[in-house]
DNA sequence: AATGAATGAGATTTCATTCAT
DNA sequence: AATGAATGAAATCTCATTCAT
């Protein structure tokens, strides 16, 4: 919030995505208010304009910028060749450093998508493809070796997807657990969960799904509640 | 002076409900206008606040309604007796069904917490947190029991109920499965993520993971784009 | 500029029309700002859009209407039968008469065509073409009878036209001249005019033309002034 | 840290003239941004400060620059002897010839008077009135031998100069007429007008209007249209 | 002579909300 | 229960202008 009298060119820019970054990630990008940025920023809200045409652009930037790295990074973190078990774990380490890292980034690409305008939404929609692909290869490979025992390598990519990148929702550095220990629990979760279904069908197990249902089947029922206003007042 | 007379209370209400959970889970509620959700009706701005009182107690009714009636129906629905593993199944099925059947509204709960205002956010979360207990509470069970193998429950709630709200991003009725499909594949990751690691490890298999980071830890590289600007032009 | 509590509809209506004419006519459209058209009605600038969607439509509506109004009225004016020079005579007394009624409105509907967006462009044009015609066909209905004697009848309707619109430039109500005696003027300037050069061919006077020419011919020099600052300073 | 490095001096004086006139007599002095007019020269908004020191100063020095080179080349070009023929002949010919040959700043002389700041807006005025001066002398001296019968040579000196200053509305090089055309045809015109009433006097004719007006005054009715947004919507 | 980054004011437009009818 | 006209604040974006480099 400092203000420095002067041009500074790379600096302002900095911290117009830093503050961006925060600001989009706590209020959200509709919410978010040009006037918050520039005096989280120091400026004056035109001078917002030298470093974006308008919101929008500052948003796909972010966005993009965001999933090129994380892409690059990707690349070269994962492993072509070894056992699926050892890519998978790979990608899990790596899918859970980087929302440790960058969580603000990570979750603003999944929780701002629908404030992008058509074109750019498609930009990024395909890198996102292109992202949920690699994992879902790695879950047909293993699935080929028969190291994995999927119902559905498809809904295992965004079951897993989902659950790794639920943590950007409440991590917060600091808190009860490290990077590393996140890699090791939340790697043994993806594994069991990919190993996944034969180890129960080996023991005999399936069954367990069966009493369940046996019981009675769940309902969701129909909404019961009077109106907007009831219980309310 | 009513153009078209004709007062139609509660037809008009669940017309707004509709209308604005529509809205809110395409565009967020920062994004949607009074006016979009007047026009949307067919009504004037001014009648909307026969409904409401103003615009943030129209969103903490809504997603209010909803947890009382997913605690109310999840209630219902749950086993309080018989195996973990039943119980789990139980709730796996449920949350599907639920997701399945409401996902406007799921969707809403989770993204629109930052909405609310502190007090009305503290009403949801303590509920929201009820929600989390009765899982975490099965998975504990599991674990009492032997029935689940996990490293850390808390983590294991959280991974699991990310799977399972991530449905509600994806999933549009009509698509290739069915809610009783939906149910299956998920239940069986589910209860291969609970049963868990120790499968592997009977069967000594932790040291799977031992040779991928032997190989290099995975890093993630610090930002190296040029800066907002770069690449976009 | 007083503020009258309450709405008023049609009365803030007629206020934002008339302020609006009179400060596009000073100032111009783009120069006029919707702020100062509020202040001038009395309102809040954001009030202004109950009445039109943007600035543009208000300065189309004013234009169209303006159109319009003139349209319907010269069809009421003008004859369809007579002499062309009873004809042209009606037309021009009818033409006067409405540029000292409503000097602004006709100002800005010549001046104000290029703040016009291309579509509305195309309309007003459209209609702007209609009015040419109908003097055009006058001209050319005394160039039959002989009446008028114009070497280029295109180029006479927009002489003639240019000439009584330039009327709107400079006139102020109560000025030296009555409508009357305006109206009796610029007959007398448009009759001659059209009646026009045979008067002098018949005199056998066109040589008049050629000594001036004989002289030497008329040049319009290249500029010659140094630049923008020179002179200036 | 000069990009393409190069300072062009004179160069890019005459581009921005000429950048600046064609935007003025395309969009208006308000509506035309400095922004753009960089733009259009190819240089830094900022750069424009070496050529003037505000964007009322480079619309003055365009105007007075244009009114100077005017008043010389007219100067240069009429007869202070011979007939009011002649003489009336030889300014319609530099008129139309100046119009011709420069649209653009004519026309900026004309519409963007209202732009100019009180001071600016007097120093352009005498210019204007000087030569509108010697138009009226023109006609003034015609009258005295006999030559013009005017009814009102103030009004004629409008008429006239509305009428010539029109062309540069429509004026397209390259159109239908050529310059020399164009003088002969508005030639014609204006002696016919200046020649005027008492041929028409002469032949019995001022009656032609009489009976005209005897049929009925034409009148100017009252705005009769609904309102801003009749008929729009 | 030109740049690039800044300013501070002001542009148009939209917002949630109120209230007499 | 609904309308239509209003408010006052705030939104995004553009403006002319300045100035160190």
């Amino acid at each position: 919030m400092a203000r420095i009298a002067g041009s500074s060119g790379p600096r302002t820019e900095e911290a117009i995505r830093r503050a961006g970054l925060s600001l989009i990630a706590t209020h959200g990008y509709a919410a978010m208010s040009l006037r918050q940025l520039a005096a989280e920023v120091g400026i004056q809200q035109g001078s917002l304009y030298n470093y974006f045409r308008n919101k929008q652009e500052f948003l796909f930037d972010l966005i993009r910028g965001h999933m090129l790295d994380l892409h690059a990074a990707l690349d070269a973190a994962l492993l072509s060749e070894g056992s699926a078990e050892a890519r998978l774990t790979r990608f899990t380490e790596f899918h859970v450093a980087y929302h440790v890292a960058r969580p603000q980034e990570v979750f603003i690409c999944y929780s701002e998508l629908r404030s992008l305008e058509p074109d750019n939404l498609a930009a990024v929609v395909a890198m996102r493809r292109d992202y949920e692909r690699k994992l879902g290869e790695i879950l047909d490979h293993g699935r080929a070796t028969g190291e994995f025992h999927l119902a559905d390598t498809r809904m295992a990519t965004l079951a897993i997807l989902a659950m790794l990148s639920g943590i950007c929702t409440w991590y917060k550095p600091g808190g009860r657990l490290t990077t590393d220990g996140l890699q090791q629990i939340f790697t043994g979760m993806v594994l069991a969960l990919a190993r996944g279904e034969t180890q129960a069908l080996a023991r005999g197990e399936t069954q367990a799904l069966a009493p369940s249902e046996a019981v009675e089947p769940v309902a969701v029922p129909a909404r019961r509640r009077g109106g907007l206003r009831a219980g309310v007042g």
